[in-house]
DNA sequence: GTCACACGTTCGACATTATCGAATGTTCGT
DNA sequence: ACGAACATTCGATAATGTCGAACGTGTGAC
């Protein structure tokens, strides 16, 4: 590992979460020397990663982030492959539909299907949800093993409601489930008042490669068993879209 | 300019052009041994910010870049002091709008209006045009001298369409005369069938930080001057709100 | 209006660190 | 089963990034 580049995705890092900062801030969350920052954020500001805040001095993230997220997105397959199937779940369903992958041990939202009601709703692709608090998540966990030690290496577990499970045991006694039922739930453990089902999305090289997953109303749930089918059935039929042989699929390394 | 940071983000254009890389493509597009873009490509993909596609042994972008997307247009105030200005605009002229900044010499979209008539469109945030073949790129390179550096170094002028401008003075020309009216115009350089008017957006800091316009249909050009008025209102609106003390502007280093 | 502080930035010597070529392992196609 | 092309690992070299100190600049206090 590289250590300037890995440095240098750190400054990243450390802009997404604290939106602006200034070189001494920055300085101080990567532990080093204002000089040696300085030199890594320059490089970056050179290639439009980066901006120097007008007037402020404060350092954000850049234009060329969001074309190169832009490029991901049209690169994926999953998503282009997913897309009419998550519009036909959310028409049948009723509810809003989310497509996620996994990144280390976080769930990042790669498609949204408003809920049909025609109603205003905020775009969510790009949003992150920790593994353990989300349906994608625990769908996704329970055929990964690589996902799973990375869970369990950023114990303890963020609370994000009460209802957050922050037990490692409790959350693997559910992957257990999960692998056997293709089916994950999740009531209120990322937001309260949201509920969610989600199932994982099998490829051709026999391994998890995302989740799809139905966002529901805390007042509707439990939700009624058709809705869990269906969500089956669509995870079923994009799975096999992208050439898996079977679903559930196996759990991976 | 810290070589490796440098080569890595090289590493991430060039995935962006060429979506999908092996690591010799990588090697030979960088013009560098290829273990020594084994090591920037292994540190990348630690982070998330590459994968490599499941079988293939290609490289594409990761998730993380997606998620520094998200976050990039969450922390810009452009963005979020545009919008309502932006749905007015295209309510009153039945037109699509979009907001615009720039990168190096080409325009990012950051924000995309759909023309109110309903109809299904492509969300376009997060594409990229070459700033002297879109009106948005000459509203804001007219009041950046460094814009203009830029575009002059990226020379000879890539051609889109038989429209596109190709010759740097006859650009220039055009600079001055939006300098004056505070409006840009394009017919069909970009995009066959597509022209364009925009308008700079200056802040506080007495420069320009992105531009709005409207997209018009071939058929419906040239435009009526009401919509003309419209737009210079809005960008005058916007400036106004980001505390810019005159619009237009100055025109900056 | 002046001072003082804090911050970003530049510079140069040092040694850590990335680099590169060769060797190894792996995967694919024949 | 063989060969070729590719990704990957390893280790010696010196080029490179790193760091502390000095400089410049802008900001807030008095």
């Amino acid at each position: 590992m590289i250590q300037s580049v890995d440095r240098a995705v750190r400054v990243l890092s450390a802009l997404q979460g604290s939106r602006r900062m200034t070189l001494s801030e920055l300085a101080a969350a990567l532990g080093l020397p204002a000089s040696t920052v300085h030199g890594i954020v320059k490089t970056l500001v050179g290639h439009g990663m980066v901006v120097q805040e007008r007037g402020s001095s404060r350092y954000m993230l850049g234009p060329r982030v969001l074309l190169l997220g832009n490029v991901y997105l049209d690169t994926l397959e999953l998503r282009s492959r997913t897309a009419p199937w998550a519009g036909e779940l959310a028409r049948r369903t009723g509810y809003a539909v989310r497509t996620g992958v996994l990144l280390i041990d976080e769930i990042v939202i790669i498609h949204h299907e408003p809920r049909p009601d025609g109603s205003r709703q905020m775009p969510e692709v790009g949003i992150v949800i920790p593994a353990h608090a989300s349906a994608l998540g625990k769908a996704i966990t329970a055929f990964s093993a690589q996902a799973q030690k990375a869970v369990g290496e950023a114990a303890p577990l963020r609370s994000m409601t009460g209802e957050t499970l922050t037990d490692l045991a409790a959350l693997e006694a559910q992957w257990e489930e999960v692998a056997a039922t293709g089916v994950a739930a999740e009531a209120e453990e990322a937001v309260l008042g949201e509920c969610a089902l989600a199932s994982p999305i099998f490829d051709a090289f026999d391994g998890v490669v995302g989740a799809i997953g139905v966002v529901i109303p805390s007042t509707a749930w439990p939700v009624e068993p058709p809705v869990r089918e269906a969500l089956r059935e669509t995870a079923r039929a994009i799975s096999r879209e992208l050439g898996a042989p079977t679903w559930p699929g196996p759990r991976i390394a």
